[in-house]
DNA sequence: CTGACGCATCGACACCTGTCAATATGACAA
DNA sequence: TTGTCATATTGACAGGTGTCGATGCGTCAG
C-alpha cells in the first residue's frame, strides 16, 4: 500500500501533522465515545428518535445521577440535543458531531441528506 | 429529522441495540484513538508510510518508554503494523482497522481502493 | 403552601492510565 | 565475548474518571 491512497482517502488524521492542540481536542472527541454506556445511550436515544431521561436508566442498569453524568458528557460534546418539557428532560441525537468524528478517522463525507 | 433518516445512513452505534458487550468492545477500541498522543503517532506514521521508532521519540517530545508503550497500544489494537529489522523496529498503518472505528460511528463504507 | 416526583449536582471512593526512571532484552560491531 | 545501541518491560506515582449515596433545584398536583 502506497501512501499517496492514504492520503487520497483519508482525513485530518492520517493526512496532516495534526499538531499537539489539533490532537488533545480531537483526543477529547473521542473519548467522548470511548466509554460504554455513552455507547449505549447513544444507541438508545438514537433509536427512540427521542427518548426521555427516565427511560434510559433502567434499560442501562445503572444509578440515576451516573446517567445523569453520562448524558451531561454527550450533551457537553453535542453528540445528543437536551430539551426540559416541564419535569422531563427529552433527549434526542445530534447526528452532525458523529460526521466529525468519523470524517477525523478518514471517512468520505456521508451524505446525510 | 427524522428516525429514518438515521438509521439509513448510519452504522452499529445508530442502527443497532447494542448489547452490552459490544459496548464494552467498541468503547476500548475508540479509547485507543482517544489518546493525543497515539493520534499524533497514527498521523508521523501515515505521513512517513513507514517509520523507525527512532524518529518518533524526539517529535512527540515524550520519554522513549512512554512512545514505546503507545506503540505497543496502538499495534495491540492492530492500527499499526510493527516491524522488526535488526536493532530498529518499523512501524506503519493498518488502515482498514480505523475504517472499523469510522464504520461504527455512521460512516458509508469507504472507497479504499 | 405543601408534598411528591424527575433530574442535576456534590462529595467521596476505587479504578484506570499516562508518565518517567531504572532495568532488561536483543542485535550488531569489534 | 564484550561493549554499545535501540527498543521493550517493570515499578511507582499522579491525575483523571466512572460510580453511587446524599442532597439540592424546579415543576406539577392537591
Amino acid at each position: 500500500m502506497d501512501i499517496r491512497e492514504i492520503t487520497n482517502c483519508c482525513g485530518p488524521v492520517l493526512a496532516a501533522p495534526l499538531d499537539e492542540d489539533a490532537a488533545d481536542e480531537l483526543a477529547a472527541a473521542f473519548k467522548v465515545v470511548a466509554e460504554p454506556v455513552r455507547l449505549r445511550l447513544l444507541s438508545l436515544i438514537a433509536q427512540a428518535g427521542e427518548i426521555c431521561s427516565c427511560d434510559l436508566v433502567l434499560p442501562i442498569g445503572k444509578s440515576q445521577p451516573t446517567i445523569s453524568h453520562h448524558l451531561s458528557v454527550l450533551t457537553d460534546a453535542g453528540l445528543v440535543h437536551r430539551e426540559k418539557r416541564g419535569k422531563w428532560a427529552w433527549y434526542s441525537v445530534a447526528p452532525d458531531r458523529l460526521a466529525v468524528l468519523r470524517d477525523a478517522l478518514g471517512g468520505v463525507p456521508a451524505a446525510t441528506g
